[in-house]
RNA sequence: GGUCCCAUCGUCUAGCCUGGCCUAGGACGGAGCCCUCUCAAGGCUUAAACACGGGUUCAAAUCCCGUUGGGACCA
């Protein structure tokens, strides 16, 4: 059994899209499943178009969705002389031919096929007039069967016949010497010895195009595999104009790798009814016949949820490790010196159920730095009223009596004083809530306290108070 | 225009290959209820789909043909 070998092959003209980290995760997992190789491979043949920068992208893409791979990057622009030495060969074999016709001329002839009402392929005037290249301003062109069939064993779809009649005597070599895109990547698979070409849908058609050429320069054929397309809400190829393409863009906007990579998942590959998986789970279960035929919407309210779920399994101590840029961006960098990695982990407990990112974590673990906590306007003026101040003072007065602090006593505490006071939980637990948060919102009040410790508790109990009273 | 691909709740999907277990299951989102110191989370309940038309068969979401509708590529 040969071992597998499987390529992402990224195009470095713009950031790492999410539909590349999916077709670039499903070669990874049949890669680790199989015990293959995964390589990357840059095709920056399009020199106009590409990037430095772009490779960075997607590098750092890669990197931080952790898929990594055992070889490359190649860059295709490193490898022009294997290119050009492959197309000389097809041109000796006589399976190529230079072609001189101009492009003005062929899109005139193909305007009067077409108005005829004929094929609007290639005519093939140049195919067998033997022609040089002395002048060199030709093209190459792949001399394509015209007899037959090519047939493709999808791995995915199944098997797809076409007709070799219809197929067109592809430029392999543009005029200026450049390779054409199928003719490089044929050239790429067949000497990194790629045994399964897993690719999105959009290469379909260009499969068998690129079948004869393996043949004629006598590689072995790889095993092919169309992955289904990913697209917008409204069934549009996914694009800018659908919001954040960009893989670093989620990053940004709080979402975890592992979440990422869960989500994208299962758009288009599923095992029965389950959600959520580990990546070691992810790497026994993958396999290319579960991956669905069709195209898959791109869903942000299920990726909020799948990364709602990571936040809530993940270890405290690492979504709080993931927070920290994002706190230092909120411009918290001088609080974060005075508190320790365990009691922001011991923080991350306490709103991550609330959170769905780590943005919106960023903003619910905010009070809790600093001595004093800004109060929101309309919950002071609500609930930190004249009526509640005397309440707050016992209140005060009985937590001040504990040495320490604790959370049975003083919710116990709380609760006798609730009691005797008449009111009902809520009428007492909404002003300390804001006195200690400054919102209405928060998590459970003696966590809250707890979390606070016992100082600031009392500290900013005071100043509830000190608000209440002046209101 | 030519060639190819695709078609189950709004969305992701299970089921389709190897027809009967499907009065079509799960998940997201929606609605409602419960829990509750707030907000969440959680629990329970609920609405919601086999594109259409033929055929094959005792029986079709599942097999075949066609139609329609989406998409890709080439130009």
């Amino acid at each position: 059994m040969t071992q597998v070998r499987v390529r992402f092959a990224p195009s470095p003209t713009g950031f790492l899209h999410i539909g590349g980290v999916r077709t670039a995760l499903f070669n990874w997992l049949f890669a680790r499943q199989q015990k293959g190789v995964f390589i990357l491979r840059i095709e920056d043949t399009d020199q106009s178009r590409s990037t430095d920068e772009s490779i960075q992208a997607i590098i750092e893409g890669m990197r931080w969705v952790g898929l990594d791979w055992d070889e490359g990057p190649y860059r295709q622009t490193e490898r022009m002389d294997l290119y050009r030495s492959h197309a000389m060969k097809l041109l000796q074999k006589g399976e190529a031919y230079w072609c001189a016709c101009k492009a003005e001329e062929l899109d005139a002839r193909r305007k009067e096929a077409e108005a005829k009402g004929l094929s609007q392929k290639y005519d093939g005037r140049c195919r067998d007039r033997g022609l040089t290249n002395l002048a060199g301003d030709a093209a190459l062109r792949f001399k394509a069967s015209q007899e037959g069939e090519t047939v493709v064993e999808d791995l995915i779809k199944g098997k797809i016949i076409f007709d070799n009649a219809v197929q067109d005597d592809l430029i392999i070599l543009r005029s200026n010497g450049y390779p054409t895109y199928n003719f490089s990547v044929v050239i790429d698979d067949a000497l990194m010895n790629i045994t399964h070409v897993v690719r999105g849908d959009d290469h379909l058609t260009n499969t068998p195009r690129q079948i004869p050429i393996f043949q004629a320069l006598g590689f072995p054929v790889p095993q092919f595999g169309h992955l289904p397309m990913i697209l917008g809400p409204d069934k549009a190829r996914l694009s800018k104009r659908h919001g954040a393409t960009s893989i670093m863009a989620y990053k940004d906007m709080g979402y975890l790798p592992d979440a990422m990579v869960n989500y994208l998942v299962r758009l288009g590959w599923s095992h029965g009814d389950q959600e959520l998986f580990t990546r070691q789970e992810l790497i026994e279960e993958f396999s290319l016949k579960n991956v669905q035929t069709s195209a898959a919407l791109f869903n942000p309210e299920k990726l909020l949820w799948v990364n709602a779920e990571y936040i809530k399994i993940s270890l405290p101590a690492q979504v709080a490790q993931a927070l920290v840029p994002l706190l230092e961006a909120a411009g918290l960098t001088e609080e974060l010196q005075a508190v320790s990695d365990g009691w922001l982990a011991q923080l991350v407990v306490l709103v991550k159920e609330r959170a769905k990112t780590l943005v919106e974590m960023v903003d619910w673990v905010k009070p809790y730095f600093g001595q004093t906590v800004t109060c929101d306007d309309e919950a002071t003026k609500k609930f930190l009223t004249p009526a509640i101040a005397p309440i707050l003072s016992k209140l005060l007065t009985r937590f001040e009596a504990f040495p320490a602090f604790s959370k049975q006593q003083w919710e116990e505490a709380f609760k006798q004083l609730v009691e005797e006071e008449g009111v009902k939980m809520g009428q007492l637990a909404q002003p300390v809530r804001v006195a200690l948060t400054g919102r209405t919102a928060s998590p459970g009040l003696f966590d809250v306290m707890e979390v606070l410790g016992r100082d600031r508790t009392l500290f900013r109990l005071r100043q509830g108070i000190e608000r209440a009273t002046h209101t």
